[in-house]
DNA sequence: CGGGGACTTGATACTGTTCAATTTCCGTGG
DNA sequence: CCACGGAAATTGAACAGTATCAAGTCCCCG
């Protein structure tokens, strides 16, 4: 997926897709609209593995992702860590960092990817001339609220089984709404990855996805998905799955 | 605690301790300090039990406590729940419902409280003129992300000791800075809310305090909790308890 | 003072973890 | 291009932690 985009042209403006949650949704004039591609800068490369930002590093940008895949993550003094989301095109991190002008969590590229910087002082002076974008500024980091209340209600109540249902068409819905198969997908990220980020041990993640695919709802082989019964899916769980 | 203001003078603008979170770090002015105040509303009385507001209502405010003390929950169709926070006075609340202009958790008064209301977009219009009050909107947004984050960290990897230690030492610390004592305080949850929010079972919760009773951390009758070994407490998670 | 909800405690069941042994995959270098 | 080696994934068996079910007590509100 990220593959079409491969470092060509480093100097166009990171506008379209790169902008996709922070932009489209905006009711901005043509005028308005430059003035934050402006701000916006030029897109930079990370390879697979990479860290885009550390925890304790100093807070100067959001970030827009282009192209790619990211982790996000926050780390424990006694060792542990949970992997706190995966965020792909389109999409905004580093709000965290705006409570103590410091980044709170790691975000490491899981494939090679792009990314906008957005500097935020720059952000927060143009969005004080356009209440469009305040606006949407500001519903940007509420969603990232109701995202995590979801992840919560998934870590405090959901099984195992629950857990990777909801996390399965969540990646499909995000994939489905960037133009990829709602069904056929690569997994980014390792049974370890997943299994930290879901609050459960990879050996269960790997078991849990096996029983799927024994009673039919999907087909997996390695990092390759296939969703073969998307109701069955949701029936683990009552519902669609919200934003994750 | 709330009882020294209960329902006294309704009349009294909404100064000084409920803005606490919106306020005091701010670097305003007096002339900006009271065009803020004049945004916020006078303050409402809710009883125990009553909703500050509900899953799907319209979403115009954010709330500042003032006295008192809620809890959040978010609902799902299948029944299920999940408590996503536990708030006091001087804390704001409603940050999630801007992004949808809908309120997607309920807000319940767990004792009789007081609450200012803050008009999210007379909120926006004045922080477009005043950066420092748009800078602290920010972080306090970011701040609920932080805090989200480790209550991920607690449910995706901690042990039941290891979760009702790091819930006492976060009321303890936030008693504290409210002028309160650290180590003897009122829970204003029950066991089963406390459960709910800890991804706990109420009986895991009962038998958990009353472990750390016998092994002399705390004692504990009811909902009167005395802090016996502060110490002992953190080293169940190797460090001092973030913002929860 | 009565009654219902909140809490405690015990016995048992079950889900997911831990430990361990293989197998598979994939990037790297010959 | 193939072989190698380490990481990732799968699978099994025993175990641990928490949930569940149940009984009984305590507290607080009306």
């Amino acid at each position: 997926m990220s593959k079409a985009f491969t470092l060509p042209q480093l100097r166009v403006a990171c506008s379209g897709c790169s902008l996709r949650e922070l932009c489209l949704p905006v009711d901005l004039t043509d005028e308005e609209m430059r003035r934050l591609e402006r701000l916006v800068s030029e897109k930079h490369a990370y390879r697979r593995g990479d860290y885009l930002y550390r925890s304790g590093a100093r807070f100067d940008s959001l970030y827009a992702i282009r192209t790619g895949f990211f982790k996000t993550q926050v780390l424990h003094e006694d060792g542990r860590e949970q992997v706190t989301g995966f965020q792909m095109a389109g999409e905004i991190i580093g709000m965290d960092a705006i409570s103590n002008d410091m980044h709170t969590c790691d975000a490491v590229a899981l494939e090679d990817s792009e990314v906008c910087e957005l500097p935020f002082n720059r952000l927060e002076a143009l969005s004080r001339e356009l209440p469009a974008l305040q606006r949407h500024l500001h519903k940007i980091m509420s969603r990232e609220i109701v995202r995590e209340h979801g992840i919560m209600l998934l870590l405090g109540s959901m099984r195992a089984e629950e857990r990777l249902a909801a996390f399965l068409l969540n990646l499909s819905q995000r994939f489905a709404a960037r133009g990829y198969s709602a069904t056929v997908f690569q997994l980014r990220m390792t049974r370890q990855e997943i299994g930290n980020y879901l609050g459960l041990k990879l050996e269960t993640v790997s078991r849990t996805l096996s029983h799927f695919q024994e009673v039919g709802l999907i087909s997996v082989r390695n990092k390759a998905v296939e969703i073969l019964d998307m109701k069955g899916l949701q029936s683990f769980f009552g519902v669609a799955a919200g934003p994750l």
